[in-house]
DNA sequence: TATGAATGAGAGTTCATTCAT
DNA sequence: GATGAATGAACTCTCATTCAT
């Protein structure tokens, strides 16, 4: 979405709008500084868009629906990749899309509350989705004695919120040295013990072996 | 702070301001909003704030007082309490604390942006306090051979964002049998586990024996 | 109404408005030219009234108001002065009210169309009003066989017509030797010598008498 | 004018234009509307008229041009038909030609002020017109004692208005039993009682034997 | 001729802030 | 201290008009 048109009067207006929604948040952002980063008539907004929240509501949309193409739920069915794979696979996406767009990422992170009632529940609704994942996840860890009972919805907004504060202060600040893998390393040791059961960490280096095999396997 | 006066204009005034600056975010909170919520006149505002601005950053500034008073750092001293007690303590405090005035929380979980400048860095730094000391008893848990290796910094993060989503989740849509020491036990046993040494688990009962005997002794 | 506080910026702004409304018309009248004309801060419109259109009807209402105070239907009971007498009275003090303001009747008169769906009908009821009770007086007329037979509604739209055209005209281009009492005696003999039945005109001349009777008797 | 290219971009613009006008007022029909009703692009309106302003004068002066053809000065020479005639088939004329056209006729009655001055005089100067060829016919009326002394210009005014206000409520919400044949009739019958010199009336019926002569001596 | 994206002046309205009372 | 009428800068949005295609 919005991607035609490379240097059109459009991208220049979706991309100043993106930049200042992240940086100074809806309120603050008003249409004429918007197009005046932009370099296009205050008129032109208008051809593009019905006013300023439906802009802000197609940005955040189609931000979540991106975040949301990326987070694919655990499986189990034999032949597919071990879970562990799976969920490093996940975050490492979400990651990458979240650093490729830092602008829009912060709009998500940051513009919680206080435009319409609208985007507050639409954003509501996502996080509360990916707490659903979360917590299907854990549930499913626990059925197979894999993961330590636990209220597993506390739980899924812990995970949830770790992530959420990582990516956030990646965005804020990023560290020089950051990297996606290690990141999504470091993440995914935090996460699983956070929730493994005592004496299932082995599960951890399972993973590595097969990696190692299925690399030999693709030479 | 804003304590006197126990009915006084001004006390209606901070109250008011809370509550809208709470629900409905800092910008779509008027001054008209406030005063006339409070029942006092326009102006009188002006004789206690320099303007809205100041007004927030106040009780924004009380409420980050208020809670760094509540965390205090993990003291290995001979005779302090188990470390594990300090940090239960530290997080059942600040539970408390939030739960106490909503108002003021959501307003530190969410007012994240686009305000004034002093405004964004004081909570900013605010967090980066709080995840400096976290980090430092990551770093002097690691060097007692108690917590893995780990990036300690991300892992602080971590640490800090569980903590932040679940307190979010708790003030957006209270559970009903959301209970302060259950949710601490249950942030304690995600993020101990996240982080101490493997076969290091042990030390999560070794406080239930001390806090038994400590329960034994005190009688 | 409007009337308190001789020089007060209210009345400034109504005065304003009135001659703005009167002149150019509600769309060409901007609240800008108004506040401007006025000598007031724009804000301060906003004071007074909720938006332009409010202030238009309020205008008008009160307009409408008064003209309506002004038309009394005619009695005829026994010790009432003779029904011409009340024709003229009211013609009399409708002319009067009308010149006493005329911003005021230029927009009963001219802006009939385009503005909100209320102001329209609005102006279209009270018409229909005056119409109505024109036609009312025309079929007692019939009745007592003092009015021809006609197409009442027809006759009443003429009668009312005939009234608002030389108001209007008085209105835009006042003659000088123009004078209220000569102009009601003139619609009179034009309204009368229309709707009376042949042979009735000494109904004209009955009330000469009984005036100058009066006269005499007043003495 | 306008009639040629039966349906042309420019006679669909003509259309659209008239229609929009007359219902919504000049000021609330944007060139949009118009050229959307129309079907043309928005440039294309610019190819035919120079403005807004200049289309609504277009059509105000087409609709004056063909009132005014239709009404002509009464003309006593002998062989022409009888006076009464000549006044019944001028009003005739003008409302069949205001039916056929209701939204140019609307226009014209309400539509008084608040665009240009040049529109408003324009008006201004027809209805005067009329006015003047009214009080012709009076003053000679009178020279010829068939019409009674009276301030010819205000009883001109209220000629005119009678029919204004007719059209107007035959054009805001047609009576359906209305008929033009019908309204002319009660037009003449109120207007000539109106001001025929009183013991003239026999005048109204000279005409009905005329033209039953007229009838006869056709066959 | 015809198009319609682009323009920008200007409209109505809001609201933080001031100040005479 | 307390008041609230007054202010005016700044906002969102509209729309008549232009011009490159």
């Amino acid at each position: 979405m919005f991607d035609g048109e490379r240097d059109g009067r459009l991208q220049r207006l979706v991309n100043s709008a993106k930049r200042s929604f992240a940086t100074r948040g809806f309120h603050a952002t008003s249409v004429s500084l918007i197009v005046q980063e932009a370099g296009i008539a205050r008129g032109t907004f208008y051809l593009h868009f019905d006013n300023k929240l439906h802009l802000f509501q197609s940005l955040l949309d189609s931000s979540l629906q991106n975040l949301t193409d990326q987070i694919k739920p655990i499986s189990l069915e034999p032949g597919d990749p071990h879970p562990l794979e799976q969920i490093s696979d996940n975050l490492t996406r979400v990651l990458d899309l979240v650093l490729a767009d830092r602008d829009l990422s912060a709009i998500l992170l940051n513009q919680t509350s206080s435009m319409s009632e609208v985007v507050e529940s639409r954003l509501y609704d996502f996080y509360q989705q990916v707490a659903d994942m979360i917590e299907s996840s854990l549930v499913l860890g626990i059925s197979v004695d894999l993961v330590r009972p636990c209220d597993t919805r506390l739980v899924a907004y812990s995970l949830m919120g770790s992530v959420k504060e990582v990516v956030q202060q990646m965005i804020i600040a990023p560290r020089e040295e950051a990297n996606v893998e290690e990141t999504v390393q470091e993440l995914l040791a935090f996460g699983l013990r956070a929730v493994l059961k005592e004496g299932q960490m082995s599960f951890l280096h399972e993973r590595d072996r097969s990696r190692t095999a299925g690399v030999k396997a693709g030479r």
